[in-house]
RNA sequence: GGCCCCUUCGUCUAGCGGUCUAGGACGCCGCCCUUUCACGGCGGAAACACGGGUUCGAGUCCCGUAGGGGUCACCA
């Protein structure tokens, strides 16, 4: 189908500091749906604010998305760097008597505003300039340009998420495309920008709904094609409320920082108001094969961290053991505030197959993994220290020889060691192996003890079961 | 307040007039497995906001009510 051939999306965040995690649902849902159409997907910074706009915030939403695997066709647009064809654009809607100059000043709109005050009626410009004759512009005064926006009749947005939606032309108003000083505002640049970049399907926040009625307007004042627009509902924090940046809405980077994968955020926050059957797990291939805008859920969702934990969990197990050690590293490393050495990182790859099946999150898994790091001569914690009492420190004294005389020193060799050994001891394997955790890892947490030693080799092994003997 | 949108288990959702005594997932509870913690397996509690219609029949369609959200700038 040549019509899904050409999708074209855009994301369109304005640089404000970070990629939150609504923006980059925003930015999974284009990108989803322009690759499962084979199409492009854009990226464009809102930066006409340019007192708010750093290079800063704009670095920070680049690798927020190159974080998250979302890759944009092309070139990052600058709408700040488009102001001339805005402003062209503008002039093109004065010629052709789709916009007007207004000389209306500050105290006059602040009357407009006093006047509507108490009435119960939002308050708008009564249009006084519309159909004035500019001869009559007073001097000193430097206009605004404001579409002239119909009066009658509605308009129809054929929302692909929210369904129709029609709003009555009495409600729009004369909105301002361009500002005293020349500048262009976001709602003339937004449908400039959009049609220059070929956008086939604006997919955004549903804050954006009533401005697509408007939009629609000025694409239609234009001669150009209205694109599709499909308005997602916004994210909830558990509470119900607004994600807002001071309320739980956090950077892409702070969930990196708390231990999850990508792809399990990709995951979560694709199923965050949208699903497909019974379907939980998605890889992006599958989702972007089965994405679709009207299976978009109209309700806002909340977010939901434990959930979001157990994807997590199951993407750490799917995971490559030597990209888990590389990316548990540097925090392992900050933990024990030092570089892991050749022999503590053969140990951390032999052991991270029982360590990453118990972690839900990267942070989880460095913590977990210090039992590999410790060094000799340990310092058992506090419950370690309490199962190593006097008969534990002498039976481990008499399992010591036991286990040296294991001929292949692996997991399951030596859990038969120690289970024959229990078994002599009329001991309980419960009774035996805790005591060994405790004193070959100082904890009385670990993967399965058996492996734990075979990952530690003999040697070590042996020579930390006899200082916890020695006690 | 005007306008617009939304409303299925605690949460995310499936459901697109009969197959719904409403399914799945996370969380929660119980049991099993077990050397700890997890994993895993099995089982359980848990929802169609409310009220009217339409229809032989409504979670599914319509209208109200309530609740929630969004938006009303020379911000984006």
């Amino acid at each position: 189908m040549t019509e899904e051939q050409s999708v074209v999306t855009r994301f369109a965040p304005s640089p404000t500091g970070f990629l939150h995690i609504g923006g980059a649902r925003t930015a999974l849902f284009n990108w989803v749906f322009a690759r499962g159409h084979g199409g492009k997907f854009l990226l464009r910074i809102e930066d006409t604010d340019l007192k708010r706009s750093t290079q800063e915030a704009k670095d920070a939403i680049f690798a927020g998305l190159t974080w998250l695997g979302l890759d944009w066709d092309g070139e990052a647009v600058s709408q700040a760097s488009r102001r001339d064809r805005h402003a062209e654009v503008a002039e093109r809607l004065l010629a052709e008597g789709r916009a007007y100059r207004c000389y209306a000043t500050q105290d006059e709109l602040a009357a407009m505003r006093a006047a509507a005050e108490g009435t119960g009626k939002p308050w708008r410009y009564d249009r006084r300039w519309r159909d004035r004759d500019p001869a009559e512009a007073p001097e000193g005064v430097a206009p605004v340009i404001r579409f002239r926006c119909p009066l009658d009749g509605e308009t129809v947005i054929e929302d692909a998420v929210q369904g129709r939606v029609t709003v009555p032309n009495s409600d729009l108003h004369d909105l301002i495309i361009m500002r005293s000083d020349g500048t262009p505002t976001y709602m003339l640049s937004v449908v400039v920008d959009d049609h220059d970049m070929g956008v086939t399907h604006v997919i955004r926040g549903d804050d954006h709904l009533t401005n697509a009625a408007i939009q629609s307007q000025l694409f239609q004042a234009l001669g150009w094609a209205v694109p599709v627009f499909a308005h997602i509902p916004l994210i909830h924090g558990p509470d119900g409320k607004k994600l807002s940046k001071r309320h739980g809405a956090l950077g892409v980077e702070a969930y990196r920082d708390m231990g999850f994968l990508p792809e399990a955020m990709r995951n979560y926050l694709m199923r965050l108001g949208w699903g497909h059957g019974d379907m939980e797990v998605f890889s992006s291939d599958e989702a972007q094969a089965l994405f679709r805008l009207d299976a978009i859920g109209r309700g806002a969702a909340r977010f939901d961290t434990a959930k979001l934990e157990s994807l997590n969990a199951h993407y750490i197990k799917a995971s490559d053991d030597d990209r888990l050690l590389t990316l548990v590293t540097p925090s392992l490393e900050a933990h024990i505030d030092r570089k892991i050495d050749d022999r503590e990182r053969t140990r951390l790859t032999a052991g991270m197959a029982g360590l990453k099946e118990r972690a839900k999150t990267l942070v989880d898994l460095a913590q977990a993994a210090t039992v590999y790091t410790g060094r000799r001569p340990l310092s058992p914690d506090d419950k370690a220290a309490r199962q190593l009492d006097d008969t534990a420190r002498a039976m481990l004294g008499r399992l010591i020889p036991r286990l040296d005389a294991v001929e292949t020193w692996d997991e399951d060799a030596l859990g038969a060691a120690v289970r024959a050994f229990a078994e002599e001891e009329e001991l309980k394997v419960g009774k035996v192996a805790p005591a060994v955790r405790a004193a070959v890892t100082g904890t009385t947490v670990s993967p399965s003890v058996f492996q734990v030693l075979a990952v530690f080799g003999r040697e070590e092994t042996l020579a930390r079961l006899r200082d916890a003997a020695a006690g």
